[in-house]
DNA sequence: AAGTGGTCTAGACCACTCA
DNA sequence: GAGTGGTCTAGACCACTTG
């Protein structure tokens, strides 16, 4: 019962760029999930082996084994010692990335824009000063933001910072999202932890968005951090549940 | 402003198995996760470079760069080129793996059971086919349960699996995870696919869950896959927010 | 200049699946 | 027995950060 392999056209791994800042392998992964999205490589079909790849493309067999992984991580693709490699069946989703809200809804031509409906900096109690990782007493920022894609309101976003910002960038906050004028100013993100949960909304939140009294909220709680492995942001949001949801990839280890 | 290496005790890695199962990355990896979560290793720390633990450990890079990705994809360690390897701040969620949600709360020690509220065999229509990948007509199970965490009630869960089940099958659901009793059987899921969102409660969901009627859910629809790519099943459930929500780390790439 | 992680190579042996 | 992916080794060169 097994599947024949798919040959897949030479002419996919035309041009990889030995020398450019792009690592082989993710050229390599890049075309294989082209090939899988344009459906050259069908549901369910069968890779070629990663050695007889590697042979074909002049790469060391590790290269192209790092490139199917990054495909397996993804949920894409699906080994088996003894079988091969497949093409898992459906739709693909994007899944959650450690991007922003609104890159999502630009890179989905949803015209997102923003109102900052609160911006102040205030010292730290307790609570807070754990939550950021900061002493009890230093300054810390808060935000309140209204999210709208195509001019209809999306989310209600809070969010606490350590320290102050200046006025011009919240002033970018209307046209871009927190991550990206963050980047700007020079501060990366590494990692965020996350708790994704449902409540009723409050009768102004069913106001700002739009939504009937009581209506049932999308919440995410999220705290980000640096590659110091200090707290950037932590983030307390709600979502119209109507119009936001989170895909998720999930890959068993 | 960099941080000093912490050097582990080199007992940590006392009884490394060359030649059990487990592969070595792997051991390394729990070990530097056990020395993390007891703070041998603490928040904000810096961990001995790739090269002086490889040689430590009298093991090649690549093994140790394996174990130390491992944590990296899992959000307890961040790294940077130039700089070193970081323990992330903050508590260590476990985070979303591909296990039942019954095993989590055994995990967690909440004595799951659950209420198998309907069993059904009936012809797949169209719908149902597309989701599942097989043809219309055929054979699928529907599943309705309800599932208990500490005898409270957490969550409706509605499943379609292509095929039939037994009754023993089906007997065997009140007291195990339906991944637990579809691996029994030799089905083995590899990735799934899931969105959630909210909703409000119907009067019967609030019933059922002992919610207020109207009372906001939390909702997860999820396609898992088999090693084969195929699809093994879909899901629709629905959890008390109050009692459940979704832990996420994610990791920029 | 020295040290870090990021990429890449060219092999080796093993466990597993299938015909 | 042949083919697959899984693990492991021992190097090499590079880009980046810091002192």
């Amino acid at each position: 019962m097994l599947q024949p392999e798919a040959i897949l056209p030479t002419t996919l791994f035309d041009g990889l760029d030995r020398s450019g800042p792009e690592p082989l392998y993710r050229q390599v992964s890049a075309r294989l999930e082209r090939a899988i999205r344009d459906e050259i490589l069908p549901a369910g079909g069968r890779l070629e082996s990663e050695v007889a790849l590697a042979h074909r493309l002049a790469l060391s067999r590790p290269t192209v084994r790092r490139a199917i992984r990054e495909l397996v991580d993804r949920g894409l693709l699906v080994r088996r010692r003894g079988i091969g490699t497949i093409v898992v069946h459906g739709r693909i989703a994007r899944g959650v990335e450690l991007s922003s809200l609104f890159d999502d809804l630009v890179h989905a031509d949803q015209h997102p824009h923003t109102r900052v409906l609160a911006a102040s900096t205030e010292a730290a109690d307790h609570a807070t000063a754990a939550l950021l990782g900061v002493s009890p007493g230093s300054p810390v920022t808060r935000l309140r933001r209204l999210r709208f894609a195509d001019g209809v309101p999306l989310a209600i976003l809070q969010n606490t910072l350590p320290g102050r910002l200046s006025a011009a960038t919240i002033g970018r906050l209307r046209d871009r999202g927190l991550y990206a004028v963050l980047r700007e100013g020079g501060t990366l993100m590494a990692v965020a932890r996350q708790r994704i949960g449902a409540r009723s909304a409050t009768a102004e939140e069913s106001e700002l968005l739009g939504l009937t009294p009581g209506a049932a909220l999308l919440t995410m709680e999220r705290t980000a951090f640096d590659a110091d492995g200090r707290v950037v942001e932590h983030g307390h949001h709600c979502y119209a549940p109507d119009r936001y949801g989170f895909d998720t990839t999930l890959v068993s280890r």
